[in-house]
DNA sequence: CGCCTCAGTGTAAGCGCTTACACCGATTCT
DNA sequence: AGAATCGGTGTAAGCGCTTACACTGAGGCG
């Protein structure tokens, strides 16, 4: 029965091997412990057999997986993309695996990937954004399940957070937008609902501008969901509709990269005719000409401390402590004097 | 014990439903087969203690996951992105769900990753590929884990594939770059170590040269890693050696666009003054300007297809089969004529 | 009216692993 | 020399779940 054609057991490898079970155990898990010789027999048992542990099994008795979760609103674009990676590597110095899913920027769907990590026994979990019903919370701290949230950082929250402040970061950049002598703004947003982030960095602008004297309701914002395409389209209703505007200021760069092709498409010149700003300065935006001006945010340092300070919660030596980091502006080519008419 | 605060198990919400474990275990699998007015009783005794399923647990007893696996070679851009969002969502609808791991090209993580993969009961496998060491493929045969190729197809492997031909591919786009006059050619590839993608484009290219009556060995071939900079760097080092080239043609789009950039930043006008052609067709390759002429590769069917067949071959309704999807040129202004010096 | 059938449920045997505890022979100490 | 110690190993009890099999009572049948 244990012997048959299909998957080794340990049972198979300690009797391949002429030890019980426990001692091959021991010699996957802290080798340290057991003699020289027998662990080589062991070893031999294991590398003849093509054994590999079954995890699930590993994961009831240990009631540890080494594995985090992290779960973000896409794969699509690069925006997640280099700090995960960053988040993968320092994980995998640790002894940690990552398993990733997307959640297409839908509450539900999210929800349902926080379960199935958790069941698949995540020790802990990265999520972006503090956005959630509290009952995901509440699950969460029920199963007693780790979490950090990444690419935000608000005072004040209970959750522990590592990013930065999307709001402040948007206001410095407006500021700098209305230096330029911008006074007529139209705003691209990502859909809001369920996405603090773009919500923080459109109050950001708001801010700026009722700070500068100006009234915020002159702001026209526009809400659509993430893709190039609808950057696009979102720039043709904007220089449709009401006043005409002299900077375009997006939520993020992908948006602003429609925008500025659109720009282009309509014989519009960046920035002389218009100028564009985007966020979080993604490759895109140095490649597009004239490049973008953007905040710049720190992502892969964001992942490596991510993984850094979750792996201490994981193992309890830390109850999650949340961490600013500094975006910064980067000025491109697509930020200039506001055209005078 | 059972009742511990903590994770609520089969027994605890057995108990408070005032039944046996095995009811739960069929409402949660089989609901049909269990009566009405149980099935609510249960039902709200999970809702009540907040139960999730122990992953673990499960597939241990039961012996399948409802799991798959795809192990990509890099987050960091979008070649894989836009085809695993598709493979994920078409696996969702099936009532799967979809685990990731990026292998930053290395063969030594991929295999690591295959086992983690295994261990956790994935039931079948995505990877991209077909070149890895023999052990891999007899390790998940005789694990029994079925297994499908994506992002290239080969007739005459033995592995089940779903991809194109990329030798035909790049075959076709060379044949394009030929009849606009240009001679000399440097060529751009990633590490071909490990990558038969790109091995394969690079002979797909030398094809086309040959059978154009032209000598493959003039041909200016550079290897680079995978990164915009080292388009960048491999741009430089080709314009500095040998013949003066008229078109640069690189086995990816990434590699392509900062080659373009580069050209640009030299002053060089893209394609009066040099063409250059990339590979895939990601969204990177329609925002610079010119536009990419590029290889386009339908990533999104590919990945929806691969699901569907995947599916399929852990259901054991299919022993794998092999699909050929067709890539086609995706003409922009990045290839022009040769520039008669 | 007794017997068979069958739908609905319970019982209990694993699934493959880790680990507390027991055990044993070889040192080391007094 | 005998006791105490200790490193190396084995034994066996779960971990939480699925499922074959057993059981029970209600309805249909002759």
């Amino acid at each position: 029965m244990t012997s048959d054609r299909a998957n080794p057991t340990l049972q198979d490898v300690a009797k391949a091997a002429g030890v019980s079970t426990a001692t091959v155990s021991r010699c996957l898990n802290s080798p340290g412990v057991v003699v020289q010789d027998t662990r080589t027999r062991v070893m031999e048992a294991v590398e003849r057999l093509g054994y590999t542990p079954n995890f699930g099994a590993r994961a009831m008795a240990a009631k540890r997986t080494f594995t985090i979760g992290a779960i973000i609103p896409t794969m699509d674009n690069a925006i997640f993309a280099r700090g995960l990676q960053a988040f993968q590597e320092e994980l995998h110095t640790r002894g940690y695996t990552l398993l990733v899913s997307s959640s297409a920027y839908r509450q539900d769907v999210e929800d349902e990937q926080i379960r199935a990590l958790v069941a698949r026994g995540a020790d802990g979990l990265l999520l972006i954004g503090y956005e959630r019903a509290p009952s995901v919370y509440e699950y969460l701290a029920r199963r007693n399940v780790p979490v950090l949230i990444a690419w935000a950082y608000s005072a004040g929250k209970p959750q522990p957070a590592i990013g930065f402040d999307n709001r402040a970061a948007m206001r410095s950049l407006t500021r700098e937008v209305l230096k330029c002598g911008h006074r007529s703004i139209g705003v691209i947003s990502a859909m809001t609902k369920g996405n603090d982030r773009a919500l923080e960095r459109v109050h950001g602008i708001t801010e700026a501008v009722t700070e500068a004297g100006l009234d915020p309701a002159d702001l026209d914002i526009i809400e659509t969901p993430y893709e190039i395409e609808n950057g696009q389209a979102a720039f043709d209703t904007l220089m449709q509709r009401g006043a005409k505007k002299t900077a375009i200021m997006c939520v993020n760069d992908v948006l602003a990269v429609g925008a500025l092709l659109r720009a282009r498409e309509r014989g519009l010149r960046v920035p002389e005719d218009i100028s564009i700003t985007g966020f979080d300065d993604i490759e895109l935006a140095r490649i597009v000409s004239p490049g973008l001006t953007t905040v710049h945010v720190p992502h892969r340092e964001m992942g490596r401390k991510a993984a850094i300070e979750l792996v201490q919660m994981v193992e309890r030596k830390s109850v999650g402590v949340s961490l600013e980091l500094q975006s910064s502006l980067q000025m491109r080519g697509s930020l200039g004097p506001a055209s005078k008419r």
